[in-house]
DNA sequence: GACAATAGACCGACCGTCGGTCTATATTGA
DNA sequence: TCAATATAGACCGACGGTCGGTCTATTGTC
């Protein structure tokens, strides 16, 4: 990779996050990188391709960190579950980045992303579908899990997941109205729906789908709360 | 409503269809209506109220339809949801109307319209949603159903019903490389599938829920490839 | 000297604005 | 009662500004 479209790349990435992708013009980008017009249409024959490069780029990271798990023969098909779900999330829910998080949830998923975000969830399912397929394959016959169709199950299992992911942007986004223990007794119940939904659906033990930690919900939601919401960024 | 207003929608709405959201400028629009620039502004703020007002009017419709359903007291919870889901899919599935379901298909979910598309969905599982939960609610208290949140019940299984009208989607555009009755096998299985999600994400009886037919598919399909698949068309 | 990289003037399409016209109804005054 | 006037709002289309993308010229490199 050169160096200029990499920069074009990082920078781009960087703008689409926090700007979002439609209202990102080609001339911003290039002035923010300190190019010319002529120079991005060199490495980048379109703004379209642009950002699927961004996306493909994106996906090489997830595909790494997920298939790690799938193929650690140290954990049953359970474990493996449990494991790579949470991974899949492209945004890791920490008390550390909390940060982070707010800026991420009022640009990205913004309205002017809706195409962005609908490319970048395709993506995600179609190349974490296979590997969550295999894993429930290995549920199956490890007598686990309970379905005949493990790709059919993969997916539903992972749209589930951009559902609950949408539910806690809403979450956040309405953060100021609510109890910091309101919204995450909210968003503890969504996901126990979704964790119990998932293991009814697999036929296997309540309480052995373990997508969500409780306490990082309840500290999450306490210390957005401490910092006074999202309103002082804009 | 006045009735310039009303051929704006009308014209917008089917080139809205037909040739894209995004790819439908307002001139193409007046043009095609024969009316100025002004004119159209005076009736609409801009080219994003259009579509609201658009989606809008669509979704009385559904709400009118699905209404009359969970208000039937002849009933019961199961009964309820069975034809209650079936009426949230806007496009009917039918023999009779393969041309019009191509050219849906062709369009209505093309890359151009991802906005409009996520719009209107999200707007049909806000309007939709609380009329299932109401009737997941019924299905509870009659102890067809098991759940303790019929609200998030209902969303899921909306957000399934869109799941798979998206895979009914790909299934038709790639209608030409396969055998009408493998295509018609897969799509089944497909809704088999979501339908045993269902039962067991409710805890009710197996082959209780049938939101869909799978002799209607089977035929549906077979008459697609006598009429050469979706190629004649474009 | 061939070829990749960079530059920026330029293009056409697009959304939305704005000053203004035109018609139909309401109001007025004799 | 009815002509003259006033008002509302539907309608018009030239225009401004932005944006994605193209094209040709120039620079740098091997």
């Amino acid at each position: 990779m050169q160096d200029t479209k990499k920069i074009i790349l990082d920078t781009a990435q960087n703008l689409f996050y926090t700007i979002g992708y439609e209202t990102t013009s080609i001339q911003t980008i290039i002035d923010t990188v300190g190019i010319a017009k002529g120079t991005f249409y060199h490495h980048f024959k379109s703004k379209e391709e642009l950002l699927d490069k961004l996306i493909e780029r994106l996906s090489d990271t997830i595909i790494g960190t997920m298939g790690n798990v799938a193929e650690d023969t140290s954990l049953n098909a359970l474990e493996k579950l449990n494991k790579a779900f949470t991974l899949a999330g492209q945004i890791k829910v920490d008390t550390d980045n909390v940060e982070v998080i707010i800026v991420l949830t009022k640009n990205f998923y913004k309205e002017s992303n809706i195409r962005m975000l609908h490319k970048i969830t395709e993506k995600v399912i179609k190349i974490t579908v296979p590997i969550l397929a295999k894993i429930i394959k290995q549920g199956v016959e490890e007598k686990l899990f309970d379905t005949r169709d493990p790709e059919y199950m993969g997916e539903l299992i992972m749209r589930m997941g951009v559902f609950i992911q949408d539910k806690f942007k809403d979450l956040l986004c309405n953060i100021d109205n609510v109890d910091p223990n309101e919204a995450a007794e909210l968003f503890i119940n969504e996901t126990g729906m979704l964790q119990t939904s998932v293991e009814r659906m697999l036929l296997t033990e309540p309480g052995s789908i373990n997508f969500y930690e409780p306490d990082l919900y309840y500290r999450f939601f306490r210390k957005l709360k401490e910092r006074g919401g999202l309103n002082d960024q804009n």
